[in-house]
DNA sequence: TTCATAAATTGCAATATGCAAGTATAAAGT
DNA sequence: ACTTTATACTTGCATATTGCAATTTATGAA
């Protein structure tokens, strides 16, 4: 349990360079919006930024950024015309698709330097892991 | 394999907000710097700005900021009057160390929700992996 | 209706970013 | 020696990002 932070710290660092590494037309944060949108079923403005953890105000803006770039859709809701639901163009899909290519790519190259027992442990242990700290 | 994207989101989102919400007095990019310097010996700025990825010039000003905020010491070299050596101060190392602190806490809340032998092998496959995506 | 709450946008000031250009020092070439 | 080239770092500048406060518009409750 005490190599845990030193593992944090390195874990962030490299997952991190792995995103940035694989957004060539848009920040990390942008590609993390998009993400997140082709995740939820027709979500508001309020749903993506509060499951982001992003202030409402800033991720307003990155939408208005996203929707002059044509990646992003947003459509009056009608049962509530406060809000506004989400949603990829064919060419917002397209680039989250390229940019999973690349994180893909780089993952692969790492879990392929495995043998076939380690891999799948560790893939099913990242899973549990990520899984307890959704929860919590 | 195909899971390894949706993991590779998740988890970049929730290691990300682990971080954010332990950083209280500074960015999380500012604690990252904190934390390279503490773990690079006698570090010039350009290593600690390359090790972390980050163009020199933003990096320069954030060494500044953090200088300013006295978390931070930069001292000239004396075997090459270019350089300056990073070095926290006392300050910058209890921020760090209460930083720490706070992503222990999370981390360990998720570990702790493990049987011993689930915790064993997460803990073992997460520094794995951290190792093969290092060398990647 | 009136009041309180919610979704989203805008004003604004502070901060962050990165390229281009600059200074100063060190190292290499002639 | 001395001229060129390269390195470490900083600054100018233009742009982008951030979040609090305040606003607009719409819903729900009293």
């Amino acid at each position: 349990m005490d190599r845990i932070i030193p593992i944090f710290h390195s874990l962030s660092k490299n997952l991190g360079k792995i995103y940035k590494s694989s957004c060539e037309e848009i920040s990390v944060i942008q590609s993390s919006i998009l993400n997140e949108i082709s995740l939820l079923p027709n979500p508001a403005m309020q749903k993506v930024a509060d499951s982001l953890g992003m202030d409402i105000t800033t991720f307003s803006r990155q939408i208005a950024t996203l929707e002059k770039k044509k990646l992003v859709i947003r459509t009056p809701y009608k049962e509530d015309r406060r809000r506004y639901i989400l949603s990829l163009t064919a060419d917002g899909q397209e680039l989250i698709g390229k940019i999973d290519t690349e994180i893909f790519k780089k993952m692969e190259q790492a879990l392929l330097s495995m043998n076939e027992f380690e891999r799948d442990m560790v893939l099913k242990s990242i899973q549990i892991f990520d899984e307890k700290l959704k929860d919590g």
